[in-house]
DNA sequence: GTCTATATGTAGATAGAC
DNA sequence: GTCTATCTACATATAGAC
């Protein structure tokens, strides 16, 4: 069973407002561990320890460590698939000029600008996303999460540059969402390259993410 | 201890043929699941299987299993820094004039080559980095291996731009690696979005990732 | 919904024969 | 250098009291 519900398949109440608490620190704690340690580096015992409850207490609001997973990973994608979406007919009826660099902040800010408002818990999402997209085992949940977005940016972006092939849009898309990712995980590298000793500064970095992507995806995808 | 070498601290005789292959095996088993399944996916138990031996002879060659993982990764490390240093030297020699698109070919390309020309080890290696980079528990080993030569590169990138903070440059750096690394454990996902059904062409791709990354490079770095 | 207690498996590491 | 056997710890999962 990949989805896990507390309880039989017909809840008879509500659950409670201390039992929503419960699971939401369950949910909180499984995201920043998973995010810092893997999926099996992260025992249900830290989660547990983390969120200041019994272990059992994981399984039974989380299902199995898998259940939790999965959980975990697709309780903020909706939102922020509504974000970019949202993001996206704004601009379409606000009359401005949909370019390529309208559509990439579209894709691009809505997290960012969750991390720079809401801290850590939007933090580690970007890390955990970060880490499925790159693992082999959680391609099914990327596909299922992000993909549906990501081919409706896509086919956007085709109608601006019509003459090009989808392999070369999609390939420069993927390429900004990873820089998008890196800006938030390698921050620290890039501190320690630039001998930055300062705290990092997300929302002067993001002008430069923009202006980044924007510029490389122009030149793959213009006509030549 | 950090560094595990077999036997004693005084090796008395060089390995045997047969030893320095089972070493290999078991490396190169280590690098594959290390990349697949991250550090606590892999058991020692599952790398000894891959590579036919019994598990005692991986804590044999490798120590501790948080010794084998740093040796895995050390192990390509200094091969790569060289690659992408000569390609430099051999740049800056060649008359050609330095520019932000050849020095990135210096940096991106070395890895790409071995990837197409040796198949799984090194691309399981490009996953292993992904994770390393991604990862905050292996920070330190980022650092160690690949960090100096960043710096090397940084440095060539600032005397190109010298009215640019090493900010902008380090974080368009960090793109531009990133990029990289995602062209590489991304190409399921590319072929997903663009409805490509045939073989990725890693080399064709390459093409494009250093187009995009030299024009969004440009980009950010060129004084305003 | 919450918690204690426990069943069952598998992990990393090493001792010691060959 | 190689391999068998085993120690100890901790993992996930669940049964059943409250």
């Amino acid at each position: 069973m990949r989805h896990h519900s507390p309880s039989t398949t017909n809840r008879q109440r509500a659950p409670s407002k201390r039992a929503v608490q419960t699971k939401t620190r369950i949910f909180d704690a499984a995201e920043q561990l998973f995010a810092e340690r893997n999926f099996e580096g992260a025992s249900l015992r830290d989660i547990a320890a983390k969120a200041d409850v019994p272990v059992a207490l994981v399984s039974f609001h989380g299902g199995s460590k898998n259940a939790l997973f999965h959980a975990v990973v697709e309780r903020r994608a909706d939102a922020l698939s509504k974000l970019r979406l949202k993001r996206l007919t704004d601009l379409k009826t606000s009359g401005k000029p949909v370019t390529a660099r309208n559509i990439l902040e579209c894709t691009l800010l809505p997290h960012l600008e969750k991390v720079i408002e809401d801290g850590p818990q939007w933090l580690a999402y970007v890390r955990l996303i970060a880490m499925v997209s790159a693992d082999p085992r959680w391609h099914d949940i990327s596909k299922a999460c992000f993909d549906p977005t990501a081919a409706h940016f896509i086919d956007e972006l085709s109608k601006i540059y019509p003459e090009t092939d989808k392999t070369a849009i999609a390939t420069s898309y993927v390429f900004s969402v990873s820089a998008m990712l890196s800006l938030c995980t390698s921050t620290w590298r890039i501190s320690a390259l630039s001998n930055d000793t300062s705290k990092a500064d997300l929302a002067g970095m993001s002008a430069n993410l923009i202006d980044f992507c924007a510029a490389g995806m122009h030149s793959v995808l213009r006509p030549k």
